[in-house]
DNA sequence: ATGGTGGCGTAGCCA
């Protein structure tokens, strides 16, 4: 079973890729994340005519997750309990469609879409930390109440958790740049002291997931790895391999963020 | 190549 994860910036701006990339890519699950619709404007008919289920979380132009498989998709959760609610200025405050779980051929499957953060002073750093502490309690809990179960949480995590993760650190941390400040670091690893893995490092060295749109980024190869798949020690037991699709960053139309796969024993 | 982002929705926000 392979099962992968994506930031595609605009499920709608993206259709014919991610339509030829499924088809190339032969993935049994893939997470989806910035689909920038609403239900309404889902183009639901992309993943049907290529034989997948899809559930889609999304309310707006903003966020927006999405799962699609072809081994089954049930259980579908919009949300995580407790999911803090975000309102810039604490105006209107609702819980984001950042977050959507599904069972795949016996795998929990979370695409997740953390928070960005802004930056280091915003409110909106504050609400990235809330929000991953109170995902990381959850996560606990269903690891305590299974302790074999097989959870996959994967997604945009807009965080870099090692300086290797970014072109330059110095100029992150000159620029007091999101993704790589301590305590956005302590949020992603206290989801590894529970025991979640990322497995795909590993097989991925010097490999990054994303490159800003801006400054030639690309080309020069000043990307991030901002985008992971953190398993369960049930799950870790199966991964068998794991990459990172840079081709598909290239050419015209491309999004931000490359596909991040995991291949499963069976 | 005298450039230097893209998407939504149609101004300005978000990343």
């Amino acid at each position: 079973m392979k099962i992968a994860t994506w930031n595609v910036n605009s499920l709608r701006a993206r259709a014919d890729r991610v339509e030829d990339w499924l088809r190339r890519s032969d993935v049994d699950v893939l997470a989806i994340q910035e689909t920038k619709c609403k239900d309404e404007n889902f183009p639901w008919e992309l993943f049907e005519n290529n034989d997948y289920e899809v559930a889609h979380f999304g309310v707006n132009q903003w966020n927006g997750v999405a799962i699609a498989s072809r081994v089954g998709l049930d259980d579908v959760q919009r949300t995580f309990p407790g999911q803090p609610e975000f309102g810039k200025g604490g105006k209107n405050p609702i819980q984001e469609p950042r977050a959507i779980a599904a069972t795949c051929g016996g795998v929990r499957i979370w695409s997740l879409y953390v928070p960005n953060g802004r930056a280091l002073d915003d409110e909106h750093m504050g609400y990235k930390l809330n929000w991953l502490d109170i995902l990381k309690q959850d996560a606990h809990g269903w690891l305590q109440e299974n302790p074999d179960t097989q959870i996959a949480l994967m997604g945009d995590w807009n965080i870099a958790p090692k300086d290797e993760d970014v072109w330059d650190i110095d100029f992150f941390v000159e620029n007091q740049m999101t993704h790589v400040s301590a305590p956005e670091r302590a949020a992603f690893s206290a989801f590894e002291e529970l025991g979640f893995s990322d497995v795909v490092r590993p097989h991925t060295e010097g490999q990054y997931t994303y490159w800003d749109y801006t400054q030639l980024r690309f080309p020069k190869n000043e990307g991030m790895r901002i985008d992971f798949a953190l398993t369960s020690p049930a799950l870790t037991a199966r991964v068998t391999g794991a990459s990172i699709d840079r081709e598909e960053r290239k050419g015209k139309g491309a999004s931000d963020h490359t596909p991040v796969i995991v291949e499963l024993a069976d």
